[in-house]
DNA sequence: GGAACAATAGCATAAACATGCTATTTCCCG
DNA sequence: CGGGAAATAGCATGTTTATGCTATTGTTCC
């Protein structure tokens, strides 16, 4: 059974180059090759592909916005999407509305099928390059950008732990067996390393700080 | 110039095998391949090598440990990460120690090599059934999963982003134009809605929620 | 042996908060 | 036009929190 791939790409060359590497290809068929995605919706209920090839460059509705048509639409359709550029937004854009890989045009046809089949078989083909930008963002994205330490105590770590569970100051004495007169003391020292005043502005640094 | 690679690899099999591949391949020599990492920094320092190709799963110091170490050393050494799991907290913690690529041990030979070259050029190579796992990370990780809205109105939403600023009730009804009271209004439908009976649960809701 | 610090504990008081109830205005929907 | 939701406002009361001060014990470090 061949997979079924529609392209959407506004290049008419590329477009027609892309078609013939398909159909050319065993195990490939081209059923549907469109110049832009006004009729997104339709051109996907007449032809039924199995991976849509997604240009990011297009005038009219863009590949980023119809991924997230597509998404709505048909949560399990692949999508494939290519482009020229590397750029870091458009990568985030694509993987936040919906694409399954993000490969670019350079991409050699031998891998360039290659990619279509893993996209098929529900992997994520990724360029290196690309690759490279994702994995930064998911490093600077990390919990790990934890360099905010403020020097807390184990036990200072614990009770804002508990603070930012919701817990009072007689549950987080009850819960650590201490008297709640131990449990201000401590509150006390971490509002100081933290430099806040109050059990709101604790649990917001807390969190955003990493520190829990 | 040949790619200079480094194995670092515990089964012996294998290890000879990728040796035997990469010493078999135009291009590419395999200058050191070691079954531990036990004295990773002295192999590194007398093999020189351009990318090391890293087993994950090692007795001793493990790869991501190892990379960690490489990262630290040699900053701009491509270390391309090798295992025969598709775990996601390995992915992560091997890109977050800094590691260059995540491949999987069932590559073909002749992907092994372009992705070898592919690290040494600076792109990031990365198993597609891998790269799924990684762009999950980051449509998790990224602010837009605030699929949690809570049925907040918009009013209510503003008063709990002045809450996770650590504002007191008085700030908000100065900085929002309303009355106390009416602060305290708000503040208890929003309790309502995110099943809170306190200030503290609602900002650790809000934070985690991706509410604000 | 003493300085420094973490953990423990207590007391007092003012401020902030949680929650009970009620009430008016505005705006949108059927 | 009536019903309902949202925003506004008020009041009362009990609970929780923030912060002032002090004090004991055990560790670690020089």
């Amino acid at each position: 059974m061949n997979i079924r791939v529609t392209i959407f790409e506004d290049n008419k060359s590329l477009r027609q180059g892309l078609q013939q590497l398909i159909n050319g290809s065993d195990g490939f068929t081209c059923v549907g090759a469109f110049e832009d995605c006004l009729d997104l919706i339709k051109n996907i209920e007449d032809t039924k592909p199995d991976v849509v090839l997604m240009d990011i460059e297009m005038p009219g509705i863009n590949g980023i916005e119809a991924v997230g048509m597509l998404r709505e639409n048909y949560p399990e359709l692949k999508v494939l999407m290519q482009t020229i550029f590397e750029d870091s937004e458009k990568i985030f854009n694509s993987i936040l509305a919906g694409a399954s890989g993000y490969i670019l045009k350079n991409t050699s046809p031998s891998r360039f099928l290659d990619f279509i089949r893993e996209t098929f078989e529900g992997g994520a083909p990724v360029s290196p390059s690309v690759a490279t930008k994702v994995l930064k963002m998911v490093v600077q994205q990390s919990p790990s950008s934890k360099l905010n330490n403020f020097n807390l105590s184990e036990r200072e770590k614990e009770i804002l732990s508990c603070l930012v569970k919701g817990m009072s100051y007689k549950l987080i004495a009850n819960a650590c067996f201490i008297s709640i007169d131990t449990v201000r003391g401590h509150i006390r020292n971490i509002y100081e390393k933290l430099h806040v005043h109050s059990k709101g502005e604790a649990i917001a640094t807390a969190i955003k700080g990493n520190i829990v």
